[in-house]
RNA sequence: GCACUCGUAGCUCAGUUGGAUAGAGCGGCCCCCUCCUAAGGGGCAGGCCACUGGUUCGAAUCCAGUCGAGUGCACCA
């Protein structure tokens, strides 16, 4: 396929042959404007030939050499406009299935990371769901995708619930979630005005932590914490412990390296004495003090030094931690986890990326920059370009900031539930039969998750969401029930043409017969690669929302569409054989088109609706 | 104070490497189920794309400045 390849490198050829090159770009013309793809490029050439764009474009017009499936062009104005031929394309369309070539490259992908000492709350499920969206459209683009996990276990906030549990003689009955119930402890504290006073316990509990005498503590609580991220439809190659990142030397090893550049020093006076620093302000441009404390002046390292030493690891720069599988996820595929006790990594397996994302909150965009200079530093600068710090900004509860200290957050198991209740509740009321169905709990499971997933990354990510239930739970509008809802009205017409007995494979169609309408969907159902590699350039996976949104558009009008007298337009079950045949085929198409755009951003598709 | 992010309809947001008359959803008003699912579709109302200047044949988009909002700026983790 990639027609607008082809026109541009038709319309390239034909500019240079009139002695004015360009890079011309191919868009998609205005709904209410004639043609399908257009260029502005007689703008440009008009300048070196001195001529008028209208007259250029018209000279275009004549000159130019059409592509395959191209019927005609035509000038508008200063503007080109190609035609495409509708039977042609639309058959084109049908028989493309979408697949980008494999990539050489190898992307790591880090978010969840959440601290073990709670359960997940609806902010967190911002960063989940766009960072398992990201690394299931990466692995679209043909990349290779590791997906790592950090589980800070040495950290104050894990240190302070699991003092709560001994501190308050709290005991676990095995029946509430885990971490909720380590939570709540860990909020009671927080709350408790003799807290000060319980330093020194809490110190002691962090001493434990980093001894590792309390992972398996730890451990219940991220396999809580996995059983939340599994049903949200998030996936993961590796947990890497931060005591295991810690234990393996990485710091020093990364400190190591970064001696031995012209931006690192350790003076002699001055408020820095005795320290480890780092200028950054060939990196940071700007900053008011340019220079970062690596280690202190007591020996000790700070914590961007262990963040550094972390990120290098993922680059390849050194190798030292050892592996072990973990657990299974939901499709059986093993998750591994770093451990003191596992086997080094001797083929290779992970680490070693080509380009590193990580999803961190907006807040940390500081310390993000401080670990890509570092990189810069270390005299990496193409790894420090494909280190990436896929930013968004917080979420707030109606209006609130979430604090999970102080308890002020809905959770994400909570937030799932309601979700998939208030689906069946729709069900229940505007369908009925199918609420009756016994796969009714498994649709109205699709429907509220895929509905939180979609609202958390319909928008980009530097917005600020406001989780409101009425609108993250919403089934209308730009939602991923609409979606779904269209997807299921393209299945249900396939389903009814094959009880008719209809072909549905395209055999039997006269692709000549089809009109413009059917031609308006089938252009949208051909923008999807563009649209992945739009996402990856950017690396958001917003873009992939809106076109699962304008897809759906895009069908219901057509599924709606009247001709002059009022009367349907698109019938397919009654549109005449060859139409018919045609029609079923693209109807087919966009079923899967629907399926290939919302499985990258983790959304399913129900049996009914 | 410095840095980063943002400012588009009443509200929430899209808007491809600058290109043709700036688009959705929600909310408001009005229509459409003798037609494959109305969780849908159509129409109306609603815009100095924060402001000023610049670059360009062309700016919501790029640059500078101003105003406004948010976030971050420890030998903390």
């Amino acid at each position: 396929m990639d027609l607008k390849a082809q026109l541009k490198a038709a319309v390239e050829r034909a500019a240079a042959d009139l002695g004015a090159p360009v890079d011309a770009a191919i868009q998609d013309t205005p709904a209410s404007k004639p043609g399908d793809y257009g260029t502005p490029a007689a703008f440009q050439m008009a300048k070196a030939l001195g001529q008028n764009p209208a007259q250029v474009a018209a000279q275009l017009a004549q000159t130019v050499q059409l592509p395959a499936g191209i019927a005609r062009v035509e000038a508008a104005g200063p503007f080109l406009n190609f035609f495409v031929d509708v039977g042609a394309f639309v058959r084109g369309v049908v028989e493309t299935p979408f697949a980008l070539p494999a990539r050489p490259d190898k992307i790591i992908v880090e978010h969840t990371s959440v601290n073990p000492n709670k359960e997940l709350h609806v902010g967190h499920l911002r960063n989940v769901v766009l960072g398992d969206s990201m690394a299931r459209i990466f692995r679209a683009a043909g990349s290779r995708v590791e997906v790592q996990n950090y589980i800070d276990d040495t950290g104050r906030q894990a240190a302070e619930a699991l003092f709560a549990v001994s501190h308050y003689g709290r005991v676990w009955d095995g029946v509430q979630k885990y971490d909720h119930w380590l939570g709540e402890g860990y909020v009671r504290l927080n709350a408790d005005p003799q807290k000060p006073a319980l330093e020194e316990g809490i110190s002691a509990v962090m001493h434990r932590l980093e001894a590792g005498e309390l992972r398996s503590e730890i451990e219940k609580v991220v396999r809580a914490h996995l059983e939340t991220c599994f049903r949200l439809g998030a996936r993961y190659d590796l947990l890497n412990w931060e005591s295991d990142v810690v234990g393996s030397g990485f710091l020093s090893q990364a400190m190591n390296i970064l001696e031995g550049s012209r931006y690192t020093s350790r003076p002699q006076e001055g408020k820095y004495a005795g320290a480890f620093v780092m200028d950054v302000s060939e990196f940071m441009p700007g900053l008011e003090e340019p220079n970062v404390v690596l280690v202190r002046s007591g020996g000790t390292a700070m914590y961007a030094a262990k963040d550094i030493g972390y990120q290098f690891w993922k680059f390849g720069l050194f190798e030292g931690m050892k592996f072990k599988p973990f657990t299974q996820d939901p499709e059986g595929n093993t998750v591994w986890t770093s451990a003191p006790d596992g086997e080094p990594d001797l083929g290779r397996r992970f680490g070693h990326a080509d380009e590193v994302i990580n999803v961190i909150d907006s807040r940390q965009d500081h310390p993000q920059t401080v670990v890509r200079s570092a990189l810069g530093v270390a005299g990496q600068p193409e790894k420090k370009e494909r280190s990436v710090h896929l930013s968004y900004a917080f979420v707030t509860l109606e209006g609130q900031t979430i604090s999970g200290r102080r308890g002020i957050a809905v959770s994400a198991d909570d937030a799932m539930d309601e979700a998939e209740r208030r689906a069946l509740a729709v069900l229940s009321q505007i369908n009925p039969d199918l609420a009756a169905r016994g796969d009714a709990p498994e649709i109205a499971r699709r429907i509220g998750i895929g509905a939180i997933r979609f609202a958390m990354l319909k928008s980009e990510p530097t917005r600020i969401v406001d989780f409101r239930w009425e609108q993250a739970l919403a089934l209308q509008g730009d939602t991923a029930p609409y979606v779904q809802y269209a997807a299921v009205r393209a299945a249900n017409i396939l389903r009814k043409a094959g009880e008719a007995g209809h072909a549905v494979d395209g055999s039997g169609a006269d692709w000549a017969a089809l009109p413009d309408v059917d031609l308006v969907l089938a252009k949208q159902v051909a923008r999807l690669p563009e649209v992945v590699a739009q996402s990856v350039r950017i690396h958001s996976p917003h873009v992939v929302a809106q076109y699962a949104l304008d897809l759906a558009t895009a069908f219901n009008a057509w599924y709606n569409a009247r001709d002059r007298s009022g009367k349907p337009a698109t019938n397919v079950l009654q549109s005449p054989g060859g139409l018919r045949e045609a029609r079923l085929a693209l109807v087919g198409r966009v079923r899967r088109a629907f399926e290939e755009t919302l499985d990258l951003i983790g959304i399913e598709v129900p049996a009914a609706m």
